[in-house]
DNA sequence: CATCATTTGTCCGTATGTATT
DNA sequence: AAATACATACGGACAAATGAT
């Protein structure tokens, strides 16, 4: 039923996994915070090796649309609000991928009890404020930036 | 000389692992661009299973810190300029990683032909400009946003 | 042009510790 | 308490593509 694997396509097995279970997760079949089949159950269903269920799983951590709990099993992202942040005129925003400390220091209580951290595949903005303020960091996947309309004083 | 694997601390291996090699690469021992020692070699090295030393490059990939190449190894990734992208005032933006689609369509033609799209690791701005104008998609790691200062019309 | 060694991708068997039931 | 389910980790093995010889 489930799933056609590709093994002349030359595409790397456990990427064609990962699309599989994305697509089920946009379609969704897994919903937000429910847990995903085990790897073996997913091994199983696929009909791959467990090494590339791991993987695909790895993969769908690295995008920010599971995240994987020790012991107990992979997750779909719950979805958040976005809180509004506004940017003050003549600031410098990047995005990337967290250093590991920020990962920690950027974690609520539950993330950092339960995952060491703020998941996998979520990105941060760093802000450099005009002037010579302190930059920001922020979490991408809970803040969306707002750009101040000019202001007239 | 390299790595000690504290079995004992419950922080898993590979993860141990995957700051080993993060260190090397902050530290400049490996330098951007330059290959890693392949997965045999570093599981040789740090003795573990090449099982647990892909689990590491796999969570390196997700920080966007290496990107591998099929049959032929991982590099060390590659420090770009940051091209300034202007942002007007009104507009709103958030940071997120890609999906398959924008993974290829935002891809120079050299990483689709030797990875398939651009890189793991890398976030996107997702730009809304203030009215109804179309929303934009730009690569995290080649762009950084200025915020315009209010201009006087 | 042909051959060979290297390297990642994939699969399998097994073991262990832990959380849940 | 006991059993089950699961993530983590090790080892061996082979295929296919690459690069060097």
């Amino acid at each position: 039923m489930c799933a056609v694997i590709d093994y002349s396509s030359g595409v790397p097995v456990y990427r064609q996994v990962a699309n599989a279970i994305r697509d089920d997760i946009t379609a969704g079949r897994y919903r937000p915070g429910a847990w995903l089949p085990s790897e073996a159950q997913l091994a199983q269903m696929y009909e791959v090796g467990r090494d590339t269920v791991r993987e695909a799983l790895a993969y769908l951590r690295a995008e920010g649309k599971i995240t994987t709990v020790r012991k107990r099993g992979s997750m779909v992202a719950a979805e958040v609000t976005r809180e509004a942040h506004h940017v003050p005129p003549g600031a410098r925003v990047i995005a990337r991928m967290p250093t590991p400390d920020e990962r920690r220091d950027l974690a609520t209580s539950v993330e950092l009890r339960e995952f060491g951290g703020i998941p996998e595949g979520v990105p941060v903005f760093e802000i450099f404020p005009g002037a010579r303020k302190h930059r920001k960091v922020l979490r991408g996947d809970q803040v969306e930036l707002v750009i101040d309309p000019p202001e007239n004083k």
